[in-house]
DNA sequence: GTATGTTTCAAACAAGTGTTTTAATTGTTA
DNA sequence: TAACAATTAAAACACTTGTTTGAAACATAC
């Protein structure tokens, strides 16, 4: 059957989304795709390249999305503003939702996993595959705030960045309180719309007013 | 040898930061610690106990300080500002470096592992025994902030939140980057430096400007 | 219809895991 | 010093892990 392969995928990355990829065992996702348990190392060789190929679904979508994104400031299309630029972010992440029902979430779920779970072989295939994508990131927010010297900007933009995929990742959880607390339950476009003003302002030059961490 | 169990306590912490929970063997533990293997479940009962016993130890020495901070705005000691909030923080996490060399990314880092890796027993063990501090913090925010209302301030605190613990668990890999790129090194006090008015900027009431997410 | 290449299957492999056991060693108290 | 408790030590336990093997089943082409 040649859709073994993507049953291994679509079981794959639930479970490994779920429960993060050590946690989860080869014989979980072969008896949940409901396929033998050889047939990973047949299809992938490894469970580490199986794991590359969930993400890299994935990336490789995103990644078209935002490269469009991003041609529209150099054709002048768009004006390069701070919120424009987390605007930007929007589209390329709940496209991800037509690759698979949940799709944006779990992919930040993985990506979150990827950066602490130390699986070594993960970090060096997203950074040399996919690391130009932050530097071109990276230029923009730079010439969108070209009064903000780029070291200030540095520590911004990964602040950023981190909160942006902490806060997708933790999307379900997060629901799960505010549906608790005060009955709002939000799924990923209504965790960027809570997002995008909360960075927009964290972006903005702040009036240095006088406090006891600076006497640190 | 009394301090046995200190040894293992001191290795554990140590290599559950690196490598996570999971990947940290019992094997390794001792090897490292130069204990026997059988002296964890000697000493500690078992390895969901070591665990446990890892991140306590520096829980209540935050947990101490937090409070103390807290004291104060009950005592009109202090203004009730969202930036004096944000400050009080800073005490009790500079102390966890009294505990250990690098204490406080220590525990930032076990702290974050302890949210993304399925370790069910652990989130258990940390909502019951220190719940409350949320509840306090949370209380203390929204009333330090009595225009915002309530269901937007969720949002912010727990992003704000967010951003604190994956700013300092990442405290290492954003501190290399930035020697890299500026030559500028950072411990937790410049890391905390920099969140500070990044996140104070962050909770700041926004003028609603138009914008295309709203069409979302 | 036989032959060829692809895919599936059950079984076994070697390595690593947390925990338990039992004996040896050390420390403390009478 | 003798007796008892606390601690350390080496070995084995039962179990799970990713991977490999070799035969069976299937599909495709001649």
């Amino acid at each position: 059957m040649i859709d073994t392969k993507n049953r291994i995928l679509n079981s794959a990355e639930i479970l490994f989304a779920e429960h993060g990829f050590n946690e989860t065992s080869l014989r979980i996702i072969t008896s949940v795709a409901d396929v033998n348990l050889a047939a990973v190392n047949y299809h992938f060789g490894s469970k580490k390249i199986l794991i590359q190929a969930v993400i890299d679904r994935y990336f490789i979508s995103f990644t078209e999305y935002l490269e469009k994104e991003f041609a529209k400031y150099e054709n002048s299309e768009k004006k390069l503003t701070t919120r424009a630029l987390l605007e930007s972010l929007v589209e390329p992440i709940l496209k991800l939702n037509e690759i698979r029902p949940e799709g944006a979430s779990t992919f930040m779920r993985l990506l979150g996993r990827a950066y602490t779970e130390s699986q070594g072989h993960l970090k060096l295939f997203l950074t040399e595959k996919y690391g130009y994508l932050l530097i071109q990131f990276t230029v923009l927010v730079n010439q969108a705030n070209p009064e903000l010297d780029s070291r200030e900007m540095f520590w911004r933009l990964h602040f950023m960045l981190g909160t942006f995929v902490f806060a997708l990742a933790g999307q379900r959880a997060l629901s799960d309180i505010a549906e608790a607390d005060f009955n709002e339950k939000v799924d990923v476009t209504g965790i960027v719309h809570h997002l995008i003003p909360f960075l927009t302002a964290a972006m903005q030059p702040t009036l240095t007013e006088p406090s006891l961490i600076e006497s640190l």
